[in-house]
DNA sequence: AATAAAACATGACAAATATCATATGAAGTA
DNA sequence: TACTTCATATGATATTTGTCATGTTTTATT
């Protein structure tokens, strides 16, 4: 099994500032976890009781609404942590985990990071970071549920999805979502992403191959009222 | 002016963690404001440089959409702090934060309690579990806004105003707000919000007292489709 | 290859919400 | 007091979005 205190992957989140020592000590904890495109990581209402470390992979952070409809509130990236709630509070996860692709995790227990947070200023002030910027970016998503129309929710999400996964060298985005991730993600109907999606490509403004979507128009998606 | 050390206030908030030396020193370096209703505190973009510790009346942080609305995001009560973010971050701010009613308030430069964030893991991990509990009812409201409809949400709003901001004897909701206040929380249009008000009204779910407001039938309220 | 099951697509219609216009009462101001 | 402004209210209408039905395409499974 890798090392923590060798994984590039935690220059991206709060575990770089862990000292050598507490980096070993998480180490011999840890477990690595491969786990499929649509598997569950964590569930809403489990007792998470741990951070996952994201080494490699997309996932989707999402919500039961009462009409039975499975917001997402959060797409989460290689690099990053899920599940620190859990570290600071005893409430079971209001979230649930699900992987957008197949993924690679390190699961390290609440048992033994939580003394840490306790003793080294660092390692909790970067955690503090980390959730005020995902704070604010919550601040941001309610002001755009509000506000916005479907249509513009759609063309940010396209645009947002392109800017933080990446595209394939023939210039599609590299994460395939399904209609109904879009329409989840937007909190829209499926029916409405399929429509407003196919406008989009009526207009020119995107393309698809097969199941990848290619932005041809980025200014035109920005003007979207 | 009222010593930190003493006042009662910080239990409500992560200021209860600081040590008795270091709420002296905050202490000599704060400033008390008065606050009247519909002054602003904080602007959107302003550089806030500190926190405000609130020690009476009710604020709401908003953001101004695109459409010219201002979305209220949070509102925020006797005893919590405003402005963490600015502790962490070096951004201004991305919320305006306007009094709803006549408010006291104590600010705390930056670079008198910045120290204490990386010195004092107690106090930066209570930081933590505030911001933690506030991104957990940021992802509440984003369903909500997503998947709810705008007569629930002002359902839900009504209730939650009178569960947090309390009730006058007389049974009415403490807290006044405008129609306009509504609809900027609950995202909608200000002709919306009066008519769904309205037609509670008329449903004998609420009734008013000149600008104040009683809920009598809670029930009603929460059954709301 | 045959079949079943998803995912995608689209029409028709209903429901929710926004917008615009206008009116009235309340509150502040000259 | 008269005047102005603002908040509340409501009608008429347009627009957006959801829902239901139905068909097609794609993908998975046997």
């Amino acid at each position: 099994m890798s090392k923590c205190e060798q994984c590039i992957i935690k220059q991206f989140n709060a575990l770089k500032s862990l000292t050598k020592d507490e980096l070993i000590r998480i180490s011999g904890c840890k477990t690595s976890k491969v786990i499929k495109k649509g598997e569950i990581i964590f569930e809403e209402g489990e007792a998470i009781n741990g951070v996952y470390c994201i080494k490699d992979g997309i996932c989707k952070l999402s919500k039961l609404s009462e009409n039975g409809k499975d917001q997402v509130v959060k797409m989460v990236v290689k690099g990053q942590l899920i599940g620190q709630r859990s570290l600071v509070s005893d409430e079971s996860s209001n979230l649930q985990a699900t992987a957008l692709n197949d993924m690679e995790v390190c699961f390290i227990p609440k048992s033994e990071i939580i003394a840490d947070l306790e003793r080294n200023p660092k390692f909790t002030l970067d955690m503090l970071k980390d959730m005020a910027h995902d704070l604010k970016e919550a601040d941001d998503v309610i002001v755009d549920m509000a506000q916005k129309s479907v249509k513009q929710r759609l063309a940010e999400t396209l645009i947002y999805v392109e800017k933080n996964f990446g595209t394939n060298p023939d210039g599609t985005i590299s994460l395939v979502l399904s209609r109904e991730d879009y329409a989840n993600i937007v909190g829209t109907a499926t029916e409405s992403a399929i429509r407003v999606l196919s406008q989009f490509k009526k207009e020119g403004i995107i393309s698809t191959v097969g199941k990848h979507i290619r932005i041809e128009d980025v200014s035109a998606l920005r003007r979207v009222e």
